[in-house]
DNA sequence: CACCAGGCAAGTA
DNA sequence: TACTTGCATGGT
């Protein structure tokens, strides 16, 4: 069923091209700088800190935190997220010495917790980072995963992140690549289809709704 | 003008 | 435990 939408996502839109960033570093930025934040700005964020030669672990923890700020401004929230970008790399460079390969090469369970523990990097971040930075194969929930499905009624409303992840994890073979794929097609959908103004006359899920139906938005 | 974007943590009762 | 609010820029 779920192996059965993915294909139908695939054949409608095509493959997304998401996130294989110039390096894991550079996704793991990004990870922190998404958050509740549209891809565009944090483009801009990245521009700046590259001309800056900062995509790098050691280089842009010495950074000043006012520094940071000013060059992730136009990514938003920039006073918290520099904030949040410094604890990740306090992990990063005092525990695995700035060395992304080592931070890569630890057990997967044992570091989304690490992961979990940093303040700023919640459920999405973490598994963001496994998956596009690490290539581990987890299942990244997002906000549209969890509209798309629940209104769809594959899921209940109430179904929380970790429930959703395992429904797909469950589901699906353990595939790194097709997760990506598959999450950056939901994202997809979803912000082409499933807002709050939905138009679900015109999506692409509309012929393969299972017994039930679309339900009424939240 | 209002509303939204690839969340998260802190505050409140 | 279960809601609510703050965080902030840039695009429609």
């Amino acid at each position: 069923m779920l192996k059965e939408l993915y294909d139908r996502l695939l054949g409608a839109f095509g493959p997304q091209h998401w996130w294989p960033g110039d390096s894991p570093f550079e996704v793991m930025v990004g990870a922190i700088l998404v958050q509740n934040t549209s891809w565009k700005n944090v483009e801009r964020a990245i521009a700046n800190l590259r001309d800056e030669g900062l995509l790098e672990p050691c280089q842009l923890f010495e950074l000043p935190v006012q520094e940071l700020q000013e060059l992730i401004r136009p990514a938003g929230y920039f006073r918290i997220k520099a904030k949040r970008l410094r604890n990740l790399l306090r992990l990063l460079v005092e525990q695995y010495a700035g060395s992304t390969e080592a931070m890569f090469a630890s057990d997967p369970e044992r570091l989304r917790e690490q992961l979990l523990a940093v303040n700023g990097i919640g459920p999405e971040t973490a598994d963001s980072i496994l998956l596009y930075a690490a290539g581990v194969p987890t299942f990244v929930v997002d906000t549209y995963t969890h509209r798309v499905l629940a209104r769809h009624g594959w899921i209940g409303y109430e179904a929380d992140y970790d429930q959703i992840k395992e429904y797909f994890q469950d589901g699906l073979p353990d595939d790194a690549p097709m997760f990506n794929e598959y999450h950056a097609l939901l994202v997809r959908v979803g912000h082409d289809y499933c807002r709050k103004t939905p138009k679900c006359d015109t999506c692409p899920l509309r012929e393969m709704l299972p017994p039930g139906g679309l339900s009424e938005p939240d």
